[in-house]
DNA sequence: GGTAACATGTAAGCGGTTACATGATTAG
DNA sequence: CTAATCATGTAACCGCTTACATGTTACC
């Protein structure tokens, strides 16, 4: 129970799942994040190379030096030892931390101590932002089926998920804005 | 430009439109928070204080003192400068920072590394977490509803929202688990 | 008389980011 | 030749949380 699998930070596993989906070098886990995961999940460069090193000495990755020049350079493999500990990370499903940080839900929250004017160019901006963030998402489609022709459709639903959730804010604010006279009494 | 109205960290403006709202101390602050934007913002009782002081200090807030016994005590309400400060931040619509840190979404992505199991187990606590959400926050409405009377529709506005956000994040769990053999090539 | 709710405050620590520093390789 | 991209690493700092400390008031 007290065992490596399910103590590790958070980030640790990000960059245990990064390598398991193919993902070699540190720099490569950073790019995969920003592609991937990065509007529910964010990890610095800075995060990686120690996470990197931490798991391979806990025995979940293999490293592999492949310098260049003088130039430092590391391959990285998950061992069965990895696939276990990713295994147990996903088993655990006992609490899920979910965290949301809106400025622009808390700008909304307070609006009424604004003009009207003011509050409805605040609610059509966190409009837009939500209908941009569904096209951005959306441009990304194409990748997440190609891992779901290759038998990996979980990528695709995450990528489902933040585009029906930010549709949806985009849809309440459009409803609001829409309401005869929304900003009087 | 460079006056204090757009400077000040966001949580500093948490504690000002509380108090605008109507909560006088720190813990009644604190209070309001975790009823009415706790699913899209969070502050912690220690940053509470320490904004107060910083508000007084600028002239946002007044302060009185109503010590019980050894005990301090304060009550506080906004000035017209902490309003225009407030209206200032409103009204700066600029970069609104949407951030996300949610470990159930990023446990489902790396879902295809785990058996079809465990993996359908994850997509049902998340599914049943959003819906509990859902129920949570649907609870509030009477609340928000009182405000709307009052003629602050905005708090309503925000829970519906959330509940819009977590419906559909329900929803395309459920989708996707209705899918015929999801879990197979 | 005890417990819960009201109320304020501080200190330590952690998780995370930014910025800096370095160097190799490829494309134009 | 130079800019962009690939690639790794460290140090400083900061916002925020947890935990601790203390005391009051109301209710059962």
């Amino acid at each position: 129970m007290t065992d490596t699998s399910v103590g590790l930070p958070v980030h640790t596993y990000v960059v245990l799942g990064m390598v398991s989906l193919g993902a070699r070098s540190g720099y490569e886990i950073k790019q995969d994040v920003e592609r991937s995961i990065r509007f529910f999940w964010t990890i610095s460069q800075a995060q990686i190379y120690p996470s990197l090193e931490r798991l391979e000495r806990d025995g979940l990755v293999r490293g592999q030096e492949r310098p260049s020049g003088r130039r430092r350079r590391r391959t990285f493999e998950i061992t069965a030892a990895g696939q276990a500990a990713l295994r147990a990370w996903l088993a655990d499903v006992a609490p899920i931390p979910f965290e949301l940080r809106d400025v622009g839900l808390l700008k909304l929250f307070f609006a009424n101590a604004t003009s009207p004017g003011d509050a409805a160019e605040l609610l059509e901006a966190v409009r837009r932002r939500s209908q941009e963030r569904v096209a951005t998402l959306a441009a990304i489609r194409p990748a997440a089926s190609e891992l779901e022709a290759q038998g990996n459709l979980y990528p695709s639903l995450t990528l489902e998920m933040g585009i029906a959730f930010h549709q949806a804010m985009a849809d309440v604010c459009a409803d609001f804005a829409a309401r005869p006279r929304h900003h009087q009494r």
